[in-house]
DNA sequence: TATTTACGGGACTCATTTGGTCCTGTATCC
DNA sequence: GGATACAGGACCAAATGAGTCCCGTAAATA
């Protein structure tokens, strides 16, 4: 159905959280770095079952995405700022890298390959997806001003944005 | 893993078939009509098992994709010219509407409904992804030239392509 | 140092989806 | 009327996904 998993919604949910949580942190914890908010915190502000939080925030730790503390005063923050942080790199980090079909992944060449003809194609598919993806930052998904700019008939308008604001490289950009 | 199933992708391919098939046609079948190629000669021709592509192309004739005809000289043909037929199109009648996750597909609102800040900017994302594969028709798939104009480093100029060339709208448009 | 808290890394179960096949019915052509 | 080919399912095995749970380890505190 061309869908996203549900650990990835959720990592999405979690991540805006975490990002939304950033600017208005306890005055006790600005020496002590990034402000950051633990797996039961999370899993309240965002209604969901704590061990799927868990799972997604061990699953974004180990991406990079997020940083973790352990102990008693442990919790998540933000690796990176929110502006740096895309969402097909979050959809990368959470799923693995973006391919359409088997053999836009570059792995394991199928049978067809000597005549597969639309191969070519798919690759390209694969990258305007990409490109569209990666031009949007979470910073952008915690504005309550990004949604309203883009309205469901102004999809062209949209495209044309993001043809003129290129894409944020990140470092674990795929593809 | 964000990919379309095995059955959208073989239904490409033998879209890309049935294209390629369009224009050296044999000249006795020039006054019934549009050409057309059988279940069987489409699975030699994809190299893919016969079952498949019967169900695939049943698929496709469901969704008004391709025309049927029955009986000892039947087969399948393009009910649209392979300009008309965009890849948002063809995904959209094998995979049903484009919804990247379960809130941005309109039905039964999920129960987070309320607090949920990212839904919006998922609608967003869902718009360009699809504005992107409206951009992209079955003639391109079988254009030669096409792969070449996208090598892999001119993503953003692919981007810059599809803003300055809005998408074909098709009956079938989904979102 | 003992205890508590919280992350790390798994294994594990259950339900759903997917990939693939097969069978019966119906329309068409010769 | 017989052969061909599409229509529409049912059906099954394998893979995937969602979700839970357990045990180990690190950090803070009393």
């Amino acid at each position: 159905m061309f869908r996203l998993s549900r650990v990835t919604d959720y990592g999405i949910v979690i991540l805006a959280e975490l990002a939304r949580h950033r600017p208005d942190d306890e005055p006790t914890e600005l020496m002590s770095g990034a402000p950051s908010l633990n797996a039961r915190e999370l899993a309240e502000r965002a209604d969901l079952p704590l061990p799927m939080v868990s799972k997604v925030l061990k699953a974004l730790t180990r991406a990079g995405v997020l940083e973790s503390q352990r102990g008693t005063k442990g919790g998540y923050s933000l690796a990176r700022d929110p502006e740096e942080l895309t969402v097909s790199a979050m959809i990368a980090a959470l799923e693995g890298p973006l391919a359409l079909t088997q053999c836009s992944d570059g792995e394991a060449a199928c049978d067809l390959e000597a005549t597969c003809s639309v191969k070519s194609p798919w690759l390209i598919i694969n990258r305007v997806v990409q490109n569209s993806l990666a031009s949007i930052t979470l910073a952008d998904l915690t504005n309550p001003g990004f949604a309203a700019q883009h309205t469901p008939l102004a999809g062209l308008a949209q495209l044309q944005t993001l043809a003129d604001a290129p894409a944020k490289p990140t470092s674990d950009e795929v593809l």
